[in-house]
DNA sequence: AAACAGGCTGACA
DNA sequence: TGTCAGCCTGTT
């Protein structure tokens, strides 16, 4: 809990401890400087105004990865109850303050998982995504500290690569992508694009999409193609800067308020 | 009841 | 290279 400037935090584990809260807050951020430089103009400054404080998280690579595996399509109500049934079937109990959690599961147990159970914590078409993805990642095909070692664009065509011709992480492409760098990857830059962003930007900033898919996205399309999603994204980056994460944040937060 | 949800893949031009 | 339908399931 937080009380004024100080962060309280319990834990059950001896690895949860002051150091990894700071990392995992990213209390190491100079959220006052980041912002700054974000308040140009009058949507941002509202959006920061309205959300000041908020942080972005450093979370584990591979439950990063996982969860926007298991989020495409789908909202965020069936997002969380798919962690959950998953978490349930597959990760460790763990017990603080006489209640009862289950962990995220490990990629190794999950590559193990049948499809036919995967498929009933109501995955559906996720659930060979998700087996696929645990499996490069056992064994060993995804090179996260690779990742997070390169600048953005590097960082991403090393995610996304592929290996002798066979794409590694099926169910994962540009957003889901750009979901992973950002919060688990450190790549500040990284502007994930969903529905909701591309709909904040037709509104609030047209000039960074062009006149054909402004019209289209003011006129109730949402469908990105992935021509659309590169040239947004490098104009989004060319406009917010290293920091277009954090920009992506708040205006995630503006574009949801009151809906 | 039809459409849509925090996209992606595979097929085809 | 770009476009397009289809996909699991839950909710409105």
């Amino acid at each position: 809990m937080q009380e004024g400037d100080v962060l309280r935090c319990q834990s059950s584990s001896d690895l949860i401890n002051s150091a990894f809260v700071a990392k995992y807050f990213r209390l190491g951020d100079d959220l006052e400087h980041i912002l700054a430089l974000l308040s140009k103009g009058e949507v941002m400054t509202r959006a920061i105004q309205k959300f000041y404080g908020m942080r972005l998280v450093d979370q584990y690579e591979w439950e990063c990865l996982a969860s926007f595996v298991l989020a495409t399509n789908a909202n965020i109500p069936r997002i969380k109850k798919m962690v959950a049934a998953v978490s349930e079937k597959y990760g460790d109990l763990l017990e603080f303050d006489g209640e009862k959690f289950h962990a995220f599961p490990g990629p190794m147990a999950l590559a193990s998982a049948s499809l036919a159970e995967l498929h009933d914590c109501g995955l559906g078409y996720r659930a060979p995504f998700l087996r696929r993805v645990a499996a490069s990642v056992t064994e060993g095909k995804v090179d996260f500290a690779e990742v997070a070692s390169l600048p953005y664009l590097d960082a991403r065509k090393e995610l996304l690569k592929e290996l002798f011709g066979e794409k590694i992480l099926l169910g994962v492409g540009p957003k889901v992508a750009d979901c992973v760098l950002l919060y688990s990857c450190g790549k500040d830059e990284a502007f994930p694009i969903d529905v909701w962003i591309a709909k904040a930007l037709a509104k609030s900033f047209p000039k960074l999409l062009g006149p054909r898919l402004r019209s289209r996205l003011s006129s109730g399309g949402t469908k990105l193609s992935l021509g659309d999603y590169a040239r947004i994204s490098s104009s989004a980056r060319a406009h917010f800067g290293r920091y277009a994460g954090f920009a992506q944040l708040y205006l995630y937060m503006a574009a949801r308020e009151g809906e």
